[in-house]
DNA sequence: GCGACTTGGTGTATAGTTTACACTTATGTC
DNA sequence: GACATAAGTGTAAACTATACACCAAGTCGC
């Protein structure tokens, strides 16, 4: 029983480069699964499979989230497409990569699902990853710093009640360099994107911060009137 | 005779959105092929065809390019990738889109290459395209119109030598506004990635204009000191 | 040969944006 | 209540972007 094709076809898998923050850590960490098998049998790799039939892409890249790590909600955006003939040593292999931003403390330790090891590392000093996927990465991290400058994206790996200088830590992290307290807070706040929920930190051992959160639907108000998020 | 597999397949495909700019019409042009056969015979659809076994995304992108419209020498970047499950009557097909940009005073009539009818037409009132096409060229004159503001990409479409007023209007025309003739000289001279040709054009019945090209090897000298282009 | 036509080429002043920079306030801990 | 920690706040200077109009050079037609 299989498959006939006239001619040869390629694979075709999805795999998700999934961020997240690490406020406490200070810290951008990507969620990787350890191979069982063979090829690289013990390396880590991006979760991800085969796309099945009648699903697209973006649901199967959904799909095989949910079923290798459990993560539900997050921000999925499509990366590149990597189909070089050797990436695979079982046969030519073409993958859809996506990258994904998940809010840290939804998803926190999600270790060992279903026999699998899965876990959050640096994406500064990540382990040895499986196929080309030290490249998907290089290309994910490249894609996030520069998209994070001129999209609303960075809000989706903070909790949904956030302070400024939790918002401006994500962005010193993801950009890897300092930003200016006050001049970061009068762009930010300017832009008139963030709702004050009269709602302070709690438990902190000094002055507690002011709790925002990203007003969404004025971003989308905006954005048709031409208007353009920059940091 | 084929190939089996343990499990279906989609297809794999490429197809290129290929930009010229035409100065005389002032009109920035996508080049399309006319179908002979079903599905959607009679329809315009982007150049492309099946990745083949030991090839990469990029060669499969080009050789397709070649056979069917004769173009070698050209900018090539991948766009996107696309496969809704029903965007192929014929059943599931993944297709890689690129985008490309050629200068179009090297490729100019190009009509009935083996027999099928290639022509050039205006991106603002394309005929009908067929499969989900007219999506995919929708993305790439988005991507085309946001990548030219921060990237010398532009250069590719005009000859390689131009005068200011040329790569102005090139602006112009896929930018769709106007720009201020001496604050764009001013801008794109100062950035320093122009060579002045000491040449002015020929034949034309006005003050003939100074020549320049594009400095590349400049350009990549800034970009390492981490220049930012941006018009 | 000269006037009309077409496009090339040039500078400055103003408004707006970005950057650099340091102290006081609020809260919990010891 | 002194100390530690992070929150919160304004201004001046440098730089960048914008708006704007005329003369120069060459061809065409008479």
């Amino acid at each position: 029983m299989g498959y006939t094709y006239q001619y040869p076809r390629p694979s075709v898998t999805v795999d998700c480069v999934v961020f997240g923050l690490d406020l406490a850590a200070e810290d951008l960490k990507v969620l990787l699964i350890q191979r069982k098998k063979d090829p690289f049998a013990g390396l880590w790799a991006f979760p991800g499979g085969f796309v099945e039939e009648d699903e697209t892409l973006e649901e199967s890249a959904k799909r095989e989230l949910q079923e290798e790590t459990g993560i539900s909600r997050l921000y999925l955006e499509q990366l590149y497409t990597f189909g070089d003939p050797g990436r695979d040593p079982r046969g030519h292999t073409v993958t859809v990569a996506y990258y994904a931003l998940v809010k840290l403390s939804d998803h926190t330790p999600k270790a060992a699902d279903d026999a699998k090891a899965v876990d959050w590392f640096s994406v500064s000093k990540p382990p040895k990853l499986a196929f080309d996927h030290a490249k998907i990465l290089k290309m994910a991290l490249a894609r996030l710093r520069a998209k994070v400058r001129y999209q609303p994206i960075g809000f989706e790996l903070l909790p949904a009640k956030f302070t400024l200088s939790q918002l401006q830590r994500l962005y010193e992290i993801v950009l890897e360099r300092p930003l200016d307290k006050r001049n970061f807070r009068k762009k930010i706040l300017g832009m008139g994107l963030l709702i004050d929920l009269e709602e302070t930190q709690k438990d902190v051992a000094h002055r507690a911060a002011q709790l925002y959160r990203f007003d969404e639907e004025r971003y989308r108000g905006l954005v048709a009137e031409g208007f353009n998020f920059e940091i």
